[in-house]
DNA sequence: TTTGTATTTCGATAACAATCGAACAAGGAG
DNA sequence: CTCCTTGTTCGATTGTTATCGAAATACAAA
């Protein structure tokens, strides 16, 4: 098998693993329907999960490249990576 | 929140959970550049899996309705279903 | 009826994922 | 400097998934 598409269907499964996770299909549909950047701490609270677990959703999203992330502070903020989605999903986010 | 909407994400996090199975990637792939139906023992060489992993995935795959599955005697022949791609994910068969 | 082929199910195992609270680090406000 | 907020990491727990070989099932051919 080639190694190259072997490589690309993992990135490519990885994507749909991270997309697989009602948690992390919330936090994109907040992020999509509120269209600004979003912090840990307030997703937290609109979802009611912990912190700690909000962290670990974060980081799966931006290593998975759903995501961008903008550091200000002790803050990160966290907005769509629309480049990821249009080459894709490229109709994931309107069936949100 | 609409009930209808509610069913359509369920199987849509049940397609996603489904595609984040690298090998699952692969069989697909391996259904649409054939262009014809497969079996459990064909894909089982294919892959250099086995053939109780690569019924497992099978199940999975027309479980989440991604596949089509037409019996003859002993012999199932697997086929993707086209109506699920184009409803979910209209670009992801060209991706392959 | 015996043999062979295709697939499924079972039991076991090893790896991974989601979650939490606690502890920690780093920056800003007072 | 001390406190508060923000986020990360750690350790533990619980549940799920992918995988295999062996056994079981179902059908066909000889």
């Amino acid at each position: 098998m080639d190694i190259e598409q072997s490589k690309k269907d993992n990135q490519l499964a990885e994507i749909f693993k991270t997309l697989s996770e009602p948690n992390r299909i919330r936090i994109l549909r907040i992020l999509d329907h509120s269209d600004r950047e979003l912090t840990c701490s307030e997703v937290s609270e609109q979802l009611n999960i912990s912190k700690s677990t909000v962290s670990y959703h974060f980081k799966a999203l931006r290593h998975a490249g759903l995501t961008n992330t903008r550091q200000a502070a002790q803050t990160k903020y966290l907005s769509i990576n629309e480049k990821t989605f249009k080459e894709y999903l490229p109709s994931f986010l309107k069936s949100l």
